[in-house]
DNA sequence: GAGGTTCTACTCGGATAGTTAGTGTCCGAGTCGCCATGG
DNA sequence: CCATGGCGACTCGGACACTAACTATCCGAGTAGAACCTC
């Protein structure tokens, strides 16, 4: 898994914590956490495109949440850097080499790839009952404060 | 996720399939699938390191399960050939750029790495919960005697 | 024909190159805010 | 003093190098079995 979902995560995490019309820059966000300003920006621009922030040009500018913390799942933010598709992929090589089975027997799908995929489906509904509001509740009280200070303030 | 890991999981459920005694070579087992010697042996051999098959050398040698299927779960054969470790990696960037946090207030783990470890325990647990056994169950009833059959024969 | 010995062929194991995905970087297009200017 | 035009700086977005992991491969050490020779 990329390092890069470390990233994402904790910049959701500090987004969120602002104000209701307040937005972070890639900039801002690079130098809080000290990341790589230009491939911290490709992150973000995909969590855009997934549809988990909503990006603003020009000064001022910058990124905020498309949508309320009670909203954003953990599952929606690590999808959208990391593609969404199951990491296991079954390549079908019960079909190959001296083995191989009949296209007939493999109508109905590789046991396997499902046990895999149900595990994966295990994983992403972890994810998907965790969302940014319920983070909010665990980190202490002065944080978000700290942030909107760090974060705005030059 | 490796593309090795459909091998071994596939390669361990032809093991299984085999009499107690008997055993598959890596060239047996990349002609029955159609994969590259050598580095399946490769991964044959980290199974082996974790104690999942256990290998014997010479003529009529090679692989067989270290365990009865029904005590052999998915989960033991995934983590043996990826490593067991949590894709998810905590690099810890709180504490890093301007708004680092003070190791005081990182006494407790981070709540986003916490979160993606309790995903991935579920994804573990979906996946050690699955046996060879069960998959053997699953399998058509001429499965078996015709993989003995193939993998035998030359 | 039986036993011992040699020999071969087959096995696994570690060290060595090639390829793809992830990582890091750069520059360009667009836009909002600020400042100077004129009324 | 206020409205307006221009300017500048900051923003995101896409195109181009670099690194690490995965993939693929080769060759060597060791061993079980078979064949052969001897008795």
């Amino acid at each position: 898994m990329p390092a890069s979902t470390e990233w994402v995560l904790h910049c959701a995490t500090s987004l969120a914590q602002l104000d209701e019309r307040a937005s972070a820059s890639t900039n801002q966000l690079a130098e809080y956490f000290d990341l790589p300003r230009a491939y911290l920006a490709k992150q973000l621009k995909a969590l855009v495109k997934a549809g988990v922030l909503t990006a603003t040009t020009g000064p001022r500018g910058g990124f905020r949440l498309a949508r309320p913390p009670a909203e954003i799942s953990l599952l929606d933010i690590v999808e959208a850097v990391d593609g969404g598709a199951d990491p296991y992929e079954c390549r079908e090589i019960r079909q190959q080499g001296r083995g191989a089975l009949s296209a007939e027997a493999c109508r109905h799908t590789c046991v396997l790839a499902a046990k895999m995929a149900e595990a994966h489906e295990a994983w992403r509904s972890s994810l998907a009952g965790v969302t940014l509001a319920e983070i909010l509740d665990q980190i202490p009280d002065w944080a978000p404060a700290r942030t909107r200070s760090i974060l705005g303030g030059g």
